[in-house]
This record gives C-alpha cells, structure tokens and sequence, in this order.
DNA sequence: CCTATTCGCATACGCCTCGTATGCCAATTG
DNA sequence: CAATTGGCATACGAGGCGTATGCGAATAGG
C-alpha cells in the first residue's frame, strides 16, 4: 500500500461521521456526548476537533452526507413515472416517505434547523431541494403548472409541509391511516399548481 | 393587599417567563444560560427549578404564552374578512407574517420543536392550528373546500409551509420581493383546496 | 538509508452549565 | 402568638465543552 495515510484519515473521517449519525438520530444533537460517541468510534474528541472543527462541524457532515443520500433515493424512485407531473408528484410523496424516518427526521428536520439555522443556507445540503426545483421549471416550460410562480419558493413550501406531514404521521396511533390522509391533502394542494384548462 | 403573597408568586413567574422569553428569543434556547436570565429578572435559578422544574417547563411556558398571542393576533387580522374564504386566506398569510418575526421563528419553529418534539403534541399550545382547523371544516360544510380531505391536517401541512417560508423571507436579501414570491406561491397552494366548478 | 518535519490524534486542564440537596425567612393558619 | 407551609436562595458535585500541549508515525529531502 502506497499511501496507507491518506486512507487512514478518510477511515477516521467516516468513522467520525458514523458514529456521530447514530448518536444524532438516535438520542439527538444535544444529548450526544462527543466523549461517548467518538469513544464508541475507537477515538476521542481530539480527533473530532482535529478534523471537523466542532460540534457543528460534525454535523454539517453528517447532514451533507444524509442529503445525498436522499436525493439519489427520490430521483430512483420518481425515475419510472411516465408524465413529468407524476414524476413530480411521485418525487414530492416519497420525500414524505423518507421524511418518516427517525434518523432523517431528528437530524435533517429538528435538530438541523434548531443548530444550523435555515436549510436553505446549508452548503452543500440542498440535492433534494434542487431537483423539485428543476422539475418545476420544466414543467412550468411545457405548461402543466403555472408561470407565474418561483419554482424555488414552491419546493420549498412542499418541504415544510412535506416535514410537518412526516412528522404528524410518525407521532399517530394510526400511521397508515395519517399517512393516507396527509398524502391525500398533499395532493390535493400540489392540484393548486397546475395550469386550469 | 390582603393576598401580596399570590400576587408575588405570579409576578415572579412572569418575571422569569419574560426574561427566559427574550433570551430563548435572541440568542436561543440552547445558548441561553439559566444563571444568567434569571440573575436579568433578580432572581436565581432556585426560583425557576421551583415554578417549572426544568429549563424545558420554562421553555413549554414561555410557548404557552406566545401561542396564545399569536391566536389573539390572527382572529383580530382575519376578522374583517368578506368571505370565509377569504378570512382562511387572511389567516394564513397573517400567519405567515407573524412567523416572520425572529422571536417567533426561533422558538417556536425551531427551538422548540428541536427540544419539546412535534408541535401538534404540545400542550395549550395549538390555538392557531384549532382556528384554522374550524375554518376549514365549515368551508367543506359550505362547499367551497372539498369535503374528502381532513382539515386538521391541511392545517398542519400549510402551517409546515408557513413557517418555511417566513424562514425564506427572514433571510432574504430582498425581503419585500420574497415575502410577494411566498405569498403568490402560498395563495396557489390553497386554490387546490377549492371545489371545482 | 538517515534525518528532519509534518500532522493525525490523544491527553490534560480549566471553565461553564446543569440538577439536586439543603437552608432561611416571610407569609399564612389556627 | 406559635406552628407550619412554601417560595426562593445558596452550596455542592458531575459532566460536557474548547484549548493547549504532547507523542509517535508517516512523509519528504539529501
């Protein structure tokens, strides 16, 4: 093995980010100890520092690395509907679906926010975000949707209602019944966006 | 004064709540020091951990509070409606404005979910989602929303995407031209509520 | 092949914050 | 007026965080 360093580094790095993962999605942010979590990673705080700054640093990782993952999980699921609106539709529906993972929801949706500040300013966290809006925008160019409105700020307002949705659902005594209920008011607000005949 | 005794007791709790309140609004729940906010009010930490048990009970508190106002605030705005629909209209952009306010972004759609959980589990906390709840199950009984669609959660979903885009807006650079974005957008979200002709 | 240097990571220290246990004094009660 | 309640402060211990420091191994230069 020629460079057994540089390997080395990025093994500490994903173990880093691990372990912080699983900390964060399970017990939360603020009730993660970094002198627990990286001890269970094999490590200890100064290799946290060394390499991620703080805290925050960490998760910004962890929230980067979350966010591509999702955003290959929406466009192979959305990538076998035959009009570009079901498409759409399809994309929006399974970010709900993502969004009632525990991990997902704690990290990306709750303690993110409350830590980081707005999503839409995290760099390099907004793959989700970026494809609605391209969708969007075509299908505004075909004339499905209507003009007169910012692709952008619509995928936006779908994600906040996407995380409220996810998370209304994952707290019901009832999830499959909420979830039928939520897709369909979901829906339903999606009809506004299209073009009347 | 032939009772100063409650009335001391309710002025201490008021005295704490207003003072975690300003903190948990600027700075945050997380940075806010418990010494340091309660030495502001002339008091110390014995007193909070005696009225509210917990920095969260004081948290859960100042919520109560704020939900509260922003009710009063919202019926006031809508009040002059025309129609019922229109008032729904009126309440929901009302409602985004108010979310606009840094106090209220902060803790009530960032930290305090990130701390106390899903909002539509919080106790005494929930009136706007009631009054827009009502709305909306009278506009189905007068037809003009669709009937098969459960309003409690509508409400949830447009209160998801509310809170997304004052968060939008607050951190535009151009917040005049942003907030129209949101609220063009916004109004075209609803119009999939209305029954078609 | 040997030396110098870099740097990845661990260790050690002090500060701050939190939760609990304890104590005091004023207001109420009879 | 004595007894008691309870509102609030003080004191203490534990744990988490950030920084300064140190060590050892991998690299680079001769």
């Amino acid at each position: 093995m020629h460079r057994p360093r540089k390997e080395m580094i990025a093994e500490t790095r994903a173990k880093l980010i691990a372990a912080a993962r699983d900390a964060f999605g399970t017990i939360g942010y603020a009730e993660a100890s970094m002198d627990d979590f990286t001890a269970s990673a094999g490590l200890t705080r100064g290799a946290l520092y060394h390499h991620f700054g703080d805290k925050k640093g960490l998760l910004q990782a962890v929230i980067a690395e979350i966010d591509g993952e999702m955003a290959l999980r929406v466009n192979e699921a959305a990538s076998k509907a035959p009009t570009r609106w079901q498409h759409f539709v399809d994309e929006c529906t399974t970010y709900i679906e993502m969004a009632l993972e525990p991990e997902i929801q704690r990290i990306m949706f709750r303690d993110g926010p409350a830590v980081l500040g707005d999503p839409a300013q995290w760099p390099n966290a907004n793959a989700c975000i970026a494809s609605m809006t391209e969708h969007l925008t075509a299908l505004q160019e075909e004339g499905v949707v209507v003009a007169d409105v910012d692709p952008e700020t619509v995928a936006r307002l779908i994600n906040g209602a996407s995380s409220q949705a996810a998370q209304r659902i994952a707290n019901s005594k009832d999830p499959e019944a909420t979830s039928r209920k939520a897709i369909a008011a979901f829906k339903l607000l999606l009809e506004g966006l299209r073009r009347k005949p």
